[in-house]
DNA sequence: GGAATGAGTTCCAAATAATGAAACTCGGTT
DNA sequence: AACCGAGTTTCATTATTTGGAACTCATTCC
């Protein structure tokens, strides 16, 4: 039996320590000892022996002349591993890829975390690629074509849970920013297998995205094109909709072989993982 | 050469948990947990329970159908802000992409991390960029361009803690195995300024790799050129080595005025860290 | 000049959480 | 039916974490 404690907060030590790396990281630049005690719930002392721990863990660097703090670099070297064993992202490729030659446009690919949307890769139709520009980067579930597409296929539970944990912010004049207003958004998104963002988030930004779904109903994650008002209208993007849906279902095709691409277990120097790479 | 003891073992439960979860990204694939309790000095109990711990913590996936473990993609989420903010990528970046167009071959950016190469950028000549495939991946530091040319410049107590932690696995029949051979090297690159990798890790790939300094002598990183025997010389490598200096002064440089690139406090929606993205 | 403020650091007794040997469960084998 | 091995739970013992308060060391203010 698992404790279905949602936004388990008492992981013990470990888990405060990980609630911390969360809110230096929400930050979204250095800060100093104090911001991050104003907004934390811990004791001055105690943050402080977290601070410490996790520095010298490499989980946050420290930035000695302006004694600021930042997520660090191990965060990077761990975060690769995630990316290509926990991700839809290297499956996906090939079929993200497709998709973007097909269309000409940018495309997303994304996963739900923590009620909401994390892009786990890209691709960029016109300027080149910028690497984690994408990958990691979080948005908001309720007002983007993916996290409405993936909130549409959540069992009830699970979808009041997330929705509980939306902002409601009105990025827009056209953001939903009810929950009957959303809650009917995902029904019709379900009914119809895709949704659209319609400047929900950004002026000027549309797209269509679709669920990816196993074999067995769960969400994984969602795909979706995007592009300008400028440049395409609602129903140039609904005629990509079955390119879209396509490419979700054949990457949903192959996450049911999913994990163990290979289960070698080739010997290596001690030093890890090494790849070829200079 | 085998289990590297953690330098930061007397960090209480939170350096021990998040010792587990390099051990788990070391694996490079999904784990069992008996094959995790072989490799690991905890007894089963307590590795259980981190295990636990760092699962329903996001920090690990847990596949129910393969019972395995894999690096969590919250992961993902967490990087993404160490990448911005403590990685010489972001600035980094425009001198990267000068380099590579200069040169029309692969260009890496690297940091050293735990006596490990860790590439935190790469631009590819030719085929289109692969995120994640180069950063967060580590390498080898004895036997890459970037790896020598950033132990070249390490004061000496550290540069001997590095050594003292490199495997020395001969990959080709021209990488550098003893300590001895391994100082001269580093000597030659200290007083030539950049280093070669004459296919000390993979053969037919060789390249020039500069290191980045700060203005104080301390080692940021290091760039470098890479390309293959069929295509190019050392000799032809060898003229690129001012242009491959020039952008890691330029770097090194605009890494003197680095951290808050902006210290803007924008009034965000309660959600975290939201950014224009569909 | 010196008092007052504020950020960061250290102390330590009490409170709490981590530990790990052993026992247990469960699904599959022999 | 007994066995086995992987995974899970228990619980008394032990070690760590906790946090109020006091301290340091700058800077600012009067």
């Amino acid at each position: 039996m698992n404790r279905v404690d949602r936004e388990a907060k008492g992981d013990g030590t470990v888990g405060k320590a990980l609630d911390v790396l969360d809110r230096v990281a929400a930050f979204g630049r250095p800060v100093r000892f104090a911001e991050l005690l104003e907004t934390s719930p811990f004791p001055k002392a105690t943050l402080y022996r977290f601070v410490q721990t996790l520095t010298n863990q490499g989980m946050l660097s420290f930035d000695e002349e302006r004694h600021t703090y930042a997520p660090g670099i191990r965060l990077v070297r761990l975060a690769h591993a995630a990316w290509e064993q926990s991700s839809l992202a290297p499956i996906a490729r090939p079929h993200v890829d497709a998709l973007a030659r097909a269309t000409r446009e940018t495309v997303h690919l994304a996963q739900l975390d923590h009620a909401q949307v994390l892009y786990v890769d890209k691709r960029n139709a016109e300027e080149a690629v910028k690497m984690y520009s994408s990958a990691g980067k979080v948005g908001p579930a309720y007002c983007t074509g993916v996290g409405k597409a993936m909130m549409a296929f959540l069992p009830e539970p699970e979808l009041q849970a997330v929705i509980d944990q939306q902002s409601f912010h009105a990025f827009t004049p056209a953001t939903l920013i009810t929950e009957a207003a959303l809650r009917e958004e995902l029904a019709a998104i379900r009914a119809r297998g895709y949704g659209f963002d319609r400047e929900e988030h950004e002026a000027g930004i549309i797209c269509v995205a679709a669920p990816i779904l196993s074999a067995s109903g769960q969400i994984l994650g969602a795909i979706s094109v995007t592009s300008t008002t400028a440049r395409r209208t609602l129903n140039d993007l609904e005629q990509l909709a079955p390119k879209v849906r396509g490419a979700a279902e054949r990457i949903a095709g192959e996450a049911r072989h999913w994990r163990f691409p290979d289960k070698l277990k080739a010997d290596q120097p001690a030093t890890g993982t090494v790849q070829c790479q200079e």
